[in-house]
RNA sequence: GCCGGCGUAGCUCAGCUGGUAGAGCAGCUGAUUCGUAAUCAGCAGGUCGGCGGUUCGAGUCCGCCCGCCGGCUCCA
């Protein structure tokens, strides 16, 4: 007799070890025919495994977001399948899940994307089967037999210890694998392959390069289709399209990965300083600022020349060795150490919009999101050991008020020590857990990748997510437990000695190039207006009126708005197109009524129309909008 | 850096198996003077990313270089 446990606390026994089907099948039809795993006491198996002892179960259908997964994971081994079909010579590796894709490495000739619909015939061709996916446990001598001629996966079985080893079959195709899958390969039906790229075995770039074939799947082509309109619109909204359109920024080939910015990306990048400086000064912040290229012998002192040089620039004036800073840090330390500082004194919040150069590979290059040029808004913050719960809280606070002026979703994650480090294990400790205490304080959820901090600290890293379902670590913070040692910091404490102080690097858009390539996409180019490059566009009805449109012009320019005149001879009708198209969000037609009663129409980006705006109401709405830095589509309804 | 793809007018793109470039939009000129998403006509615009090679002849084929794009981390 085996009893099992539902998660609704429901009860159910059965006279013989059931398999996961037929636990399934107990209960309805519908649900058996919907099921593609079974979560046993929390572990995930496959539908056709039986049951043998009292259990706590779960069914999990197509409709649960882990099952998901498992198809994936399902669709990855038919393409391979169809991969081996095709090119029998291909040797498997390794084929996991990431994200909303799948991808199987594979050691074969290189191929490309127009070799994807022969694979997806294949790939048809084996759902079409439907054959049963079988699960077989192996002795690890069986399966070394069985993959007497496949290299890597010998490779994989020599590191699984033996009575764990498991072999899923699919018609001709047997695959190592720990499963679960679903139950057969009628599942994949709804799939596409949607890249291929070379990577190495192991990410050893020593070892074999092989083809990273890469594909989604989702239990129906509605779900695949909406997958796909998603990538189709989140193209559209990628900044380099959008930054070229909007006239923001270029990029050119005299140097690469260092963007231009343009007179429209100016008007955007200046007011994300000026509501950055806003928020920094009401949060106790100074500014500074230092050189771009400062002498080797800084770099030296600082641990960049040992540890960073490969991703500097450098240059060679009157016989002295200069590098290009790809941090502000070292500066900073320069600006500290000008004078005696006090305990009284601190905390310290010195900000600095640094210009960083770093060398990075050509191959990583990705408009503004990776440079090789960038500002950060980094900040140096020195303070005593028991400042450090209250101002890296303080930090964190200043995150989300600044993210959620730009309505942008973020997530916490805590790296703690790696191997390779300096410091005591007390000083790890301490900054650790004054970390932990501040997240805690803060009181969300945080990732914690355990030993992935800097070789001089733990850290604090602000992750966003953008239009293409992204992240990216913008806003980070960062104890440093090196550099105060590295340029002899002190401050003098109550008891009239010399200390060492505590010191952070923070930044909270990062790079602004990046948060600002992170903006175009996630508003998809229509800033709200306080950040939009122009602001208001005054189309006169016809000529007569140009000179009255010039004169509301000046009437706006003099109240602060960024406004422009279209008095080109195009009709109407176009000119509205025009502003709409280039995202401005007030658009405003001058006619003779506007004229003669001196109001305004209005045209907002929604595309709704407002006539007959009495002058106050309309520079009191849009001033106080502007000032109130909203994000909504500015109304002058109701 | 490595693998794959791509690079034709300011932008988006066409140009079959080699026979010395074409469209739409944008621009300029002229006409039109228009009430909420493209008025009409004309004109002008290109070292086909760069260098070299094959060929009678190269945007097209080959080689090298440059740049851009997608990947190169999440272990059957």
């Amino acid at each position: 007799m085996i009893e099992l446990t539902f998660p609704d606390g429901n009860k159910k026994a059965f006279e013989t070890p059931p398999t996961g089907f037929e636990v399934a099948k107990s209960i309805s039809e519908a649900l058996a025919r919907e099921s593609v795993a079974i979560q046993l006491n929390g572990s995930t198996l496959d539908l056709s495994r039986k049951i043998e002892h009292d259990a706590t179960v779960r069914i999990i259908t197509t409709r649960d977001p882990e099952a998901l997964e498992i198809l994936r994971h399902s669709a990855a081994h038919v393409m391979a399948q169809a991969v081996l079909r095709l090119y029998p010579d291909a040797r498997l590796t390794i084929g996991p899940v990431v994200g909303d894709e799948f991808y199987y490495d594979i050691d074969m000739e290189s191929v490309s994307e127009t070799d994807f619909p022969k694979i997806e015939a294949e790939m048809k061709k084996i759902t079409a089967e439907k054959f049963p996916i079988r699960r077989r446990e192996v002795s690890k001598a069986e399966a070394m037999a069985l993959y007497r001629d496949e290299p890597y996966k010998r490779e994989m079985i020599e590191a699984l210890p033996d009575g764990t080893i498991s072999v899923y079959e699919q018609g001709e195709f047997a695959d190592l694998c720990r499963g679960p899958h679903v139950p057969h390969t009628g599942f994949v039906k709804a799939f596409k392959l949607t890249k291929v790229s070379g990577a190495y075995w192991r990410a050893d770039p020593n070892n074999a390069q092989l083809q990273r074939i890469y594909g989604t799947a989702f239990f129906s082509k509605k779900d695949l289709d909406q997958y796909l309109f998603f990538l189709e619109e989140a193209k559209k909204r990628n900044h380099r399209k959008l930054g070229t359109f909007l006239d923001l920024f270029s990029f050119h080939d005299e140097a690469p990965g260092m963007p231009f910015f343009h007179p429209k990306g100016m008007v955007v990048w200046n007011q994300l300083l000026e509501y950055w400086r806003q928020e920094h000064a009401a949060a106790g912040y100074v500014e500074t600022k230092t050189p771009i290229m400062l002498n080797r012998t800084l770099w030296e002192r600082s641990g960049h020349w040992e540890n960073y040089r490969e991703n500097m620039y450098f240059s060679k004036i009157d016989d002295f060795e200069y590098a290009i800073k790809p941090m502000n840090c070292p500066g900073g330390m320069l600006i500290y150490k000008t004078r005696l500082h006090s305990y009284r004194d601190f905390p310290i919040r010195a900000a600095e919009i640094g210009l960083v150069h770093r060398h990075e590979l050509s191959g990583v290059l990705s408009g503004l999101f990776r440079v090789r040029a960038f500002h950060q808004d980094d900040a140096h913050i020195f303070m005593t050991p028991d400042q450090i719960r209250e101002e890296i809280l303080g930090v964190l606070n200043l995150v989300e008020r600044i993210y959620s002026t730009f309505g942008l979703g973020f997530h916490l994650e805590l790296s703690t020590r790696p191997e390779k480090s300096i410091g005591t294990d007390a000083q790890w400790e301490q900054a650790t857990e004054g970390l932990r205490a501040a997240l805690t304080d803060y009181g969300v959820d945080y990732m914690v990748n355990e030993g992935d901090g800097a070789f001089y600290g733990p850290k604090i890293d602000a992750h966003i997510k953008d239009a293409l379902g992204r992240t990216w670590q913008c806003g980070t913070i960062q104890l440093d437990m090196s550099l105060p040692d590295r340029f002899d910091l002190t401050y003098i404490g109550p008891d009239n000695e010399k200390h060492r102080p505590i010191m952070i690097h923070r930044t909270i858009y990062g790079s602004i190039e990046r948060f600002f390539g992170i903006l175009i996409e996630h508003f998809a180019g229509r800033f709200p207006l306080w950040m939009a490059p122009v602001q208001a566009t005054l189309l006169p009805i016809n000529d007569v009126l140009a000179s009255f449109a010039r004169e509301q012009q000046k009437r706006l320019a003099e109240k602060g708005l960024r406004c422009e005149v279209d008095d080109r001879a195009e009709s109407l009708n176009k000119k509205i197109r025009e502003a709409q198209m280039n995202q401005i969000p007030l658009i405003l037609t001058l006619g003779e009524k506007e004229k003669a009663a001196g109001t305004f129409s209005v045209r907002t980006l929604d595309g709704k129309v407002t006539r007959g705006i009495a002058p106050d109401r309309f520079f009191g709405r849009v001033l106080s909008h502007i000032k109130e830095r909203k994000l909504d589509s500015i109304s002058f309804a109701g």
